[in-house]
Parts: structure tokens; C-alpha cells; sequence
DNA sequence: GTTTATAATCGTCTTATGGCGATAGGTTTA
DNA sequence: TAAACCTATCGCCATAAGACGATTATAAAC
């Protein structure tokens, strides 16, 4: 299938990027490329589970394969993702410090009043 | 409701941006805050449809939101959002271009074959 | 206080997504 | 060529997500 927009792609991207097993797969990858057997016992899902996420994520253009023999290898194809990923926690990390220091305020506010 | 972990963070931020509409809203609101009474007439989509994508937009704390009487306006709360989808389209750019690079090689091919 | 305006929420429907086991297809091994 | 291996795909189910109209809640205006 291939993509016709930037906007298409850019939601496949996004949403490739929306599940958590995808995301560990990803950062598993990020040691190197694997095979699917390979990759299947470190990861608490089905084979066909397993299959239809690395799937996605190279129908996304995050991941590359290659046929080798009886086996198919998965790779990390743009590893600008894991600069997305980044920021995304540093966004997420300044959403949670803020909260922390609200909780420490608030804390402080009622040890201070009573 | 309060996120406990980066973890579900990460993907609340990944699938809020994971949608068309929600990506148009952004792009409306990056020209400045706006009343849900504005933005209704800009997108071909019912109040409920809207006031619910822009609740999913809150909750990934990528929009703020202000009571002004008895409206309510939205507003960029985290302007590296954008930075965020610069990134992704990038990445998608670069995969269109591969194709069309790979497109003009099999037209140059083809021209010259036959 | 009744009406109007604004926006969130509820109920419902339809479609999309994630999960699994079973099956199919292709490759190596025996 | 038969068997074993590896992985993609199919069919199915359960849950999530998106859309809408109707309802509810609150604020402003009359």
C-alpha cells in the first residue's frame, strides 16, 4: 500500500507509535537488528501478535526488514524515532515534575496549616 | 484523573496526536487561544465531537483550558508540541521523497528501455 | 425567574484495534 | 519428498475509539 499524503503518514507514524508493546519492541530493537524468533520469546504475546505490530511498524516506516533464509529480520529503518520518543517523555517528564511540585506545595501547605 | 507513570503518559500523548481532527485543532490554536464557539463553525464536526476531541487534548496536557463566563477557551499548553509534529513530518517527508526518488529511477527506466 | 447561549456529558451506533489460535506458505533439514 | 521450522495471514472475539443527537449544567441576558 502506498502512501499518498504527508498527513496520512504522519497519523501512521502517531499511531504506530500509540501502543506500548510497539514501544518496547522499538526499544528492544534499538540493541540491534532481530529475527522474529528471536524477538517472540522476549516478548509475552502471541506470534501473531508479535508479527502484525512489527507490521505496523514497518508499514510506518520505523522499521526495515529483510528476508534471510527461513527467517525475517527486523531493523530499526529511521532512527530519527527514537529522538520523537525522547521528546515526547521530556514533555510527559514536565507534565509530571509539575505535578510533583503541586503535590509538594499542597503537602507542604497542609503540614504548615495544621 | 491523575497520570501515574511516564509510561501511560507517553501514549496518552502519542494517541491525542494520532487523530486528523485533533492535529487540525492544534494547528487552529497555534494562531492563539480560541472559545469552543469559535472553533465549532471551523471544523465540519458536531459540538459533542468537538468539545470531546479537545478533552482528549487536555488530558494529554497539550492544551489548557480557561472558563471566561460561560465559555470556554482552549489554548496551547505545550507550544513543543509542535516541534513534536515538525519531527514526525520530517520523517514522513523523508519517506515520500524516498519514493518519489525510487518513482522517477523505475520512469527514467522505463523511458529508456522502451 | 424565564429564556438564551455555551459547552460538557450521556447513550447509542459503527468502525477500528489488539489479542489469540489456526492455517498457509516458503525455506531449510533430514 | 517429508519433516521441521519460521513467519505472515485469516477468522474470530472483546474492547476502544469516533461520530452523532439528546440531555444536562451553568452563566448571561432579558
Amino acid at each position: 500500500m502506498v502512501e499518498k499524503t504527508i498527513s496520512d503518514l504522519r497519523i501512521k507514524i502517531f499511531s504506530a507509535l500509540s501502543d506500548p508493546t510497539r514501544l518496547e519492541l522499538l526499544e528492544y530493537l534499538s540493541g540491534g537488528e532481530r529475527c522474529v524468533c528471536e524477538i517472540l520469546p522476549a516478548f509475552q504475546r502471541s506470534q501473531s501478535t508479535v508479527s502484525k505490530h512489527l507490521n505496523i511498524l514497518y508499514e510506518a516506516g520505523i522499521l526495515d526488514r529483510k528476508i534471510d533464509g527461513k527467517r525475517t529480520v527486523y531493523l530499526i529503518k529511521d532512527p530519527q524515532v527514537f529522538d520523537l520518543i525522547r521528546h515526547v517523555d521530556s514533555m510527559a517528564l514536565k507534565q509530571i515534575s509539575h505535578l510533583a511540585e503541586a503535590g509538594r506545595i499542597l503537602e507542604k501547605s497542609l503540614s504548615n496549616g495544621r
